[in-house]
DNA sequence: AATGTCAAATAGATAT
DNA sequence: ATATCTATTTGACATT
């Protein structure tokens, strides 16, 4: 999992010695202060570059159109790194900006069709297949492997703004379908009351009929109140029909 | 030069 | 333990 080394930006940096530091730890990776990989000032700093990373680095190897310049600009000679590790010295003045330590490869069109046409064939690999993949486009496994990852983020993403938009469509629909239907059940309403005569419009709980006599009663009404030009009249001399204490005769 | 966009790369969380 | 996902950072490039 070297190769997977953040701080493996292909210039491996070490106090003293030639190899890689101890980066197993995933979590020493990043590049932040804390960094052990990280230069510290006055440091004098051994730089390496193995052939895995050169290979994935330099445009002769990979990229054309990529412009990795940095990596020759700090004197790293080919031959030597072609001889598979070199081990070359600089002040941490020199590598202060360290805009070399993580370059960034653009993928040529060449590569990245050829990525999208396996990704249309599986949006995931399994080790051969990455391993595979990798040779043909001349990339490190790892790098392969990001790409797949981010080309699954971007799907996702992309679906996920599809299904968003789905259902803001879906959630306008509802919405008039709602609007319509309020409108329609007031337009109901209206009608069952202009077809409704008034003593069924009032309140059921203001009336009850006497299961013996089957007349209405009102609750709370005072009959007297009712007056000529009232579009019904309750019996004028009506009972209370209460329900559990209705004798067996009225 | 400032800014925005895209995509490669990283780190940590989560799933298997 | 390993693979995958997710959020984030970062470098390259385009546009203004």
């Amino acid at each position: 999992m070297a190769e997977d080394d953040p701080c493996d930006t292909g210039l491996v940096l070490g106090l003293g010695f030639g190899g890689k530091p101890s980066l197993s730890n995933p979590k020493h990776r990043r590049r932040d202060p804390s960094c052990p990989n990280q230069t510290s000032a006055g440091a004098l700093l051994t730089l390496s570059l193995s052939d895995d990373a050169f290979t994935a680095r330099t445009p002769a190897f990979n990229n054309p159109l990529s412009t990795v310049k940095k990596e020759m600009d700090v004197g790293v000679d080919q031959e030597a790194m072609e001889a598979d590790l070199v081990s070359i010295s600089l002040r941490a003045s020199d590598e202060e900006d360290d805009g070399a330590a993580r370059k960034k490869l653009r993928l040529t069109k060449e590569q990245s069709s050829l990525l999208e046409d396996r990704f249309k064939e599986h949006s995931t690999l399994n080790p051969k297949q990455k391993q595979v993949l990798a040779k043909q486009l001349n990339l490190r496994p790892r790098q392969v492997e990001v790409w797949f990852q981010n080309r699954r983020a971007r799907t996702k993403l992309k679906q996920t703004e599809v299904d968003c938009e789905v259902l803001k469509r879906c959630c306008e629909a509802l919405t008039d379908e709602n609007r319509r239907l309020q409108k329609e059940l007031q337009e109901l309403k209206a009608i069952k009351l202009s077809a409704t005569p008034l003593y069924m419009q009032l309140p059921a709980a203001t009336l009850s009929i006497c299961p013996s006599c089957e007349s209405l009663a009102g609750a709370n009404v005072d009959s007297t109140k009712a007056g000529a030009g009232s579009a019904f009249v309750l019996a004028p001399k009506h009972h209370l029909y209460k329900p559990f204490s209705h004798p067996a005769t009225c």
